[in-house]
This record gives C-alpha cells, structure tokens and sequence, in this order.
DNA sequence: CAAAAACCGTCACAGTTGTTACACCCGGCA
DNA sequence: TGCCGGGTGTAACAACTGTGACGGTTTTTG
C-alpha cells in the first residue's frame, strides 16, 4: 500500500511513515479497489467503518423511495467517507456512494479506528480537527439558510468572503448558478437580487467580481435588522 | 468535586469512578462556579477548553456588532459546552455563554481534553457518540431548512414524530409557535398550512394531536416528488 | 476552429409566505 | 372573580420567490 499518499492527507498530517505502518499492520488494514459504478456504501446502511479515498472519486446521491435523485455531492481524493458519521447512535450513510471512476481506498472497521485513535495523540487531533471543521461547515450553511430572504443570505456570504480574501471587492468561489443552488434558492432569483442590490448602490457586480459599496448597509443586512 | 454526578453525564458514562479520579488527578482538573450573570464564553472567544456543565444553566445569545440580541439557545446541566467546536481550524463559540442561575463547571483545556481521551477509550466512544450525535441533528436540520415549502417541512416533520412515536397519531413536542420558530416561519403561514393540509385530507389536527390520514401523500411531499 | 455545453442576464406570471390585525380560549394569580 | 399572558385560529394584503422561457455570452472540447 502506497503510505506515502495517505501522510498527505489531512487525517494523517504530521505522522511519521514508520508509526503509520506500524499502526496499520497492528489493524490489518487492506486497501480496497472499487470500479466505476461500484458502490462504496447504500444509502441508510448503517455506517459501520471509515473509508478513506486514496484515488478517484465518488459520487454521492439521495435516492428517494419513488427512485428519483435528490442531492448530489461529489467527493474527491484523498478524503474520508462520512467521517461525521462514523459514530453515535442510529448512525447511517445519508447519501448512496457511487465510484465515479476507478477509486481506492482503504477500509477501516470502526473498532480499528477507536484503536487507531488510541495509539497517537496526533492522528487523534487530526481526527477531531476534521470533523470539527465539517461540522463548523454544517453549521455555517444552516445559519445562512435560516436566513429568509436571498438579500441577507447574499449579504452574510459576501461579508464572509471579503473578510476571508480581505478585500471589499471579492471573487465569488463559484459559478452563480451553484451559488444559488448552495443558498438553495432558484437562479433567476438570485439574478434579480443582485440587480437590485446593484441598482440601489450596495454593491457592483461584474461577472464573479463583486464590490461591496455599501459595507454599513450590508452588515445591517445580515444582522437581520433590516 | 462530586463525581458521581459526572459518571452520569453522557461524557463518563460507563467509567469507573476510581477511573475517572485518576484521570482527573492527573490532568489537575478543578471545578468552577459562576453566579448569575457571569459570562463563561464570549463570542468569537476562540474555543480553547471544554466546559461541562455540573449544575444550573447556562444561556447562549449571539449578540449583532449592533449590540442586539439574535438568537437564543439555553443549555441545562448536565451537558457539554460546544463540544462540537473544541476543535478544527479557526473554532471560536458562535454565541455568548452566560450563567443563567448559580453554575458550576469543570473546566478543561483543550491540550488536556486531547490526553484525556488518549487515556482511555471509552471515553474516547463517548466524546465520539456525543459529537456525532450533535452533528447528525445539526444535518437533520439543515435538510429540513432546506426544504422549499413549509407543506414539505410539515409532512418531512409529521412523518419523523410518527416513527419515533410509532403511532399513525402523533403528539406535538412543542406548542405550534415554537414549532413555527423551529421551522423558521411565521406562526401564520403554519397554521394556516395545516389547515390545508386538514382540508385536504393529508391529516386531521386537534389541538397537539395530530393524525396522518394520507401517509403515501405525505412520503411523496417529504421526498420533494411533488 | 467550430460545435456543444455551460453560464449569464432578463422577463412576465403564478404561487407561497410574511405581516398585521382581530377574536377566542384557557390557566395562573391577585 | 376578573385581569392578565401565552397559545390558538383566521383573514386580507403586500412582499418575496419560483417557474418557464428566451437570447446572448463564455468556456470546453473534439
């Protein structure tokens, strides 16, 4: 197994390659191919190991009882599956894992990974680390959505962003059409309100780039007092 | 410090309490005591130690630059402080912690926290359990908010309160306005929705009592089918 | 380089939700 | 008993958002 990829991943940072392999022959972990279209995980099983992703890709659906697709997520290598929800109780995959292509990865049982974490305080930080930051996402986004109208959700993001690029004029991470999608609100809706806000002077747009005009109102904005 | 209370908590559940001195010994572990009114975090404080509530309670308010007060969360004894948030990158309190009454904590910072549960696994599978506990309703959460109509947040609702209660005849947990609140929407425009839904023959509602008389109506609402 | 695909800006219209207001009921409490 | 306060049911109207559609632009890709 190719350990040198894996100490670059987030979950491994900082260990050293020997107490890495020493861990993993103590565990018997193996690694484990999947062809595209294969499935890594059915959707509500119960999540009962942690996989990693070392290449590939894959894609993850909400399939309905009617058949139909709901959300789609994809998730690249190097990468854990539903860290979140390796433990706790009536924990299950959300979603259906498909590979998209050819992947490997490796599978842990979950006893192994309590061991694992165990054995070395640092791969124990690292473990806590991710799913923090996983859960600070989470949170983020509810925060946003619980936001009622798309101005304040427009609002609160492009504050965010400017603070994180530190400049007022920011360069929107992605594609309109997937912001939307992300504040879960229909495009030609979010079209329209950054027109007006464009028109009423709080900001300028100009393809991804957008300028905060009106910082003061903004903020007023996202605090929910207007 | 009383250790009995703790071993009840779902952090040391399933610890011997010999076990539990020892490691409160060795990390020098003391409690603290908060009158009314004193803060136990501020906000955007960055997370730098894990506070477990002992006895009293404790109120979350996330207070606007604007200096008013957003929203509120109140956590009752005994019961972690955002455990979620102990770790990860950039992790600071999303609210301010104030003692609502005479409180008392431990206190533990978070280098401490990382051997403490190096220690020993069972503690370690608690930590877990209560982090992903908190993470799996953060998610159910936001699938809820993210849902468009209040009539899908309802019948997505409605059906998770059945199979929990498993009874085609479900009590509200809470008094409509809160349930509103949690919905985030309008008292109204909920009540005004189960009444459709009333009209309509999805569900009969009297007072707390709700029943689910169109079940394959809603399952297709909570699937987003219609 | 040309065709295909993705993205963008905009519009009119329909549907859902928030706002505000009023009446009612019920339990606690002086 | 009579005055609250919280929770409830309902209504009219305004505001916001989604839908579906169209044409134009940019980017990707063979």
């Amino acid at each position: 197994m190719n350990l040198s990829i894996l100490l670059k991943t987030p979950l491994f940072h900082g260990l050293e390659e020997s107490e890495l392999e020493r861990i993993f022959t103590e565990l018997k972990v193996t690694e484990t191919t999947f062809r595209k279209g294969e499935v890594l995980a059915l959707q509500d099983e119960p999540v009962n190991r942690l996989i990693l992703l070392l290449t590939g890709s894959v894609k993850g659906e909400m399939t309905d009882p009617s058949g139909k697709v709901a959300k789609v997520e994809d998730i690249e290598a190097p990468s854990p599956l539903a860290i979140l929800f390796l433990f706790g109780h009536d924990n299950r995959f959300p979603v259906q894992a498909t590979a998209r292509e050819q992947t490997a990865a490796i599978v842990i049982p979950k006893p192994s990974v309590l061991r694992m974490l165990s054995m070395n305080e640092t791969l124990l930080k690292n473990y806590l680390d991710i799913s923090a930051d996983f859960a600070t996402r989470l949170s983020r986004k509810l925060n946003l959505m619980s936001l009622r109208t798309i101005r304040q959700k427009l609002a609160v993001h492009l504050l965010g962003l400017s603070k994180q690029q530190g400049s007022p004029t920011v360069t929107l991470d992605k594609p309109k059409s997937a912001l939307a999608e992300y504040f879960g609100v229909a495009r030609p809706s979010l079209e329209r309100e950054i027109t007006r806000m464009q028109e009423e002077g709080l900001i300028r747009a100009q393809q991804k780039q957008v300028t905060i005009l009106d910082r003061p109102a903004l903020t007023l904005l996202a605090d929910g007092t207007l």
